[in-house]
DNA sequence: AAGAGGTGTGTTATCGTTACCATAGCATAG
DNA sequence: CTATGCTATGGTAACGATAACACACCTCTT
């Protein structure tokens, strides 16, 4: 490997103007720079990042840890983050939790024995043994997706709980009186937050309490699976679903096809969470999240923290959630009720 | 930011000693191991990573540039390579390159400025400059998902032309004789060797050489729309399509919706690519590939290699892909031929 | 003419760790 | 009793880069 040292020698410099000459920091005349320039080409001199770094103690570096990244939404986000990173010559870390709080710290560990300069979080659960362990390590931190019950680190999500309530409020003006929500974890804020909004849509209807159905599971299509089987085998069986995310949709319309139900004409399925375009007929009413604009946001939100001298106060950003109506809602199949018009915000591949 | 000579001093021994307890290198005596790790659990001591690569020269870090991150084919394959790295103690470094050869070069470079140890290439183009400067630097590489024309590097991908070959010989003994195949660009191996499969079997069938429809364009959605415009316009319309990946399909698919024709009653559809279970109803007839498996591959042999005192003779694996007849494939609407039974090798969800 | 300030370059001292060599105690072998 | 080898530890010198300081040479001011 060819070194500051090689081509300093080569081109008659010190090592220190090659350095000024790769860095463009300091003064440097032409004619050294000329000099410079052409040994590291005739060299291939490339710069050892991680003395660079070692030296200069900043990584230029971003840990990035998600919970599914098998998960369209996070991938986007992952985007994001990438994208606004890269603008500034900061590169990514990728860690995958799965949700598990064990490797969620594992991974945290990583980055910090890494150096990153910082992490964009997405919490496996509310109480973060992780975030204590960033702290002490004096490494910023945003966290993302979801709420965080003490207020010290940047936050960027959606609002889950209005996105909840749009939904919900779909479905009720579309004749629906009978509504399950199944969502993931109920230690998650994603999963409390959309029961809320659910929950104040339901109220705000003046449907008896006790017609709420609300379960929660995991935010895979296994657990929607589950959840639906359970739905349809109970008393009251619901005439719309509000699926957590897309994976529970999916288990949820996997149940429904082995059951024989239609979609909507048996059931309506309204989703949290949108997929990026093409994968599927645009067939599902969903609530679209700005997963692109969470990740840059967070990014943007940690680089500022990181140019800045002072302190800065820890800053939440709550982003909004749209319904998008497509073909997997409709008025229930035996409601004598008039629909009323649909409350929503865009309508994208109207059937 | 604590260091090894913190520790040393706390706990009342030299550096070394610290670090060969850290590293469970050499000799320590269990007092002295106690009272190390009684002063690293008082510190919070976390090693700096960076100056253990530097010094090392190792920095137990692989490189996997992939062309379509978005591309579920390419996430199989990089947990493959992650799983198999993980288990050995390597982390690994993502990414995407978008198809594109500068892109491509670009991120090459940072992966030898972060001197990884080792680089799994999926390559944007045959003639690829990325891996000259690899070998310059004497990086071992690992190729893979495409064939490589001079074959100086470890190889491993799937079966392109026995796959397509299955393909295409399924739609014939379904009675179809007009088919056409739609593929990304002609410079990308796998499209040259699925084309080469396409042909073998339209041959083998005895089928008119003139018969043969044949476009190549990107592996994108936009790509397979417009292709399979082109090919409704035609006036020798096919009666199936084979499309070279899950992308071209869903353009294909989308353009075959726009034009009222339904699948598979109007046209067939066969896919070289899956999916992953649960995000489409499961309906296209494909050629999957074992991605994880060539991830997992590449990943070891390149582990092997890193592993290896001696040098090894690079070495190219080719794995099997498989059929999986669904429903987007079926005998043509207006044939009056017998179809001959399916040749299928495995039967999933059928219709 | 002397100081001020910009320009260009070099020297030295690290960043935090491990490679390498040295040393010292003690047991066993011949 | 010396030789050999194992155990346990420490000292020193890098790894390849940059920060900080020093210095020399200009060109202007005043």
């Amino acid at each position: 490997m060819t070194t500051l040292n090689d081509v300093a020698k080569l081109a008659g410099v010190s090592t220190m103007t090659v350095s000024r000459v790769i860095n463009g920091s300091g003064y440097t005349s032409p004619a050294a720079q000329a000099r410079v320039n052409q040994a590291i080409a005739e060299l291939g001199y490339m710069p050892n990042v991680l003395a660079r770094q070692l030296r200069s103690s900043r990584t230029k570096t971003l840990g990035l840890v998600l919970t599914d990244i098998a998960n369209p939404f996070f991938t986007t986000i992952a985007r994001g983050v990438e994208d606004a990173a890269r603008a500034q010559g900061y590169a990514v870390m990728f860690c995958n939790t799965d949700e598990s709080v064990d490797l969620e710290l594992e991974y945290v560990r990583v980055l910090i024995q890494r150096r990153v300069d910082g992490v964009l979080l997405v919490p496996a659960a509310d109480s973060s043994t992780s975030l204590d362990l960033l702290r002490t390590h004096k490494l910023p931190v945003v966290v993302l997706d979801r709420r965080l019950r003490f207020g010290e680190a940047d936050q960027v999500r959606a609002d889950s709980e209005g996105g909840a309530y749009d939904a919900v409020r779909h479905l009720i003006d579309l004749g629906h009186r009978e509504i399950a929500i199944l969502v993931g974890p109920e230690s998650v804020s994603t999963s409390a937050d959309r029961v809320a909004g659910y929950r104040r849509a339901m109220i705000e209807a003046g449907l008896d309490p006790a017609s709420q159905q609300i379960r929660f599971g995991k935010y895979t299509e296994a657990s929607g699976h589950e959840m639906t089987c359970h739905l349809l085998a109970a008393p009251t069986r619901p005439t719309a679903i509000f699926a957590g995310n897309n994976f529970i949709a999916f288990g949820a319309m996997q149940a429904l096809r082995e059951s024989g139900l239609e979609i909507p004409d048996d059931m309506s399925i309204v989703v949290f969470d949108d997929l990026p375009q093409g994968w599927i007929i645009p067939f599902l009413t969903v609530i679209a999240q700005p997963a692109y604009q969470i990740g840059k946001k967070a990014a943007e939100l940690m680089l500022e923290r990181l140019a800045s001298d002072e302190p800065i106060e820890p800053r939440t950003f709550v982003l909004r959630s749209s319904l998008i109506v497509r073909r997997s809602s409709a008025p229930p199949r035996s409601t004598s009720k008039q629909p009323a018009p649909a409350r929503a915000r865009s309508m994208e591949n109207p059937a």
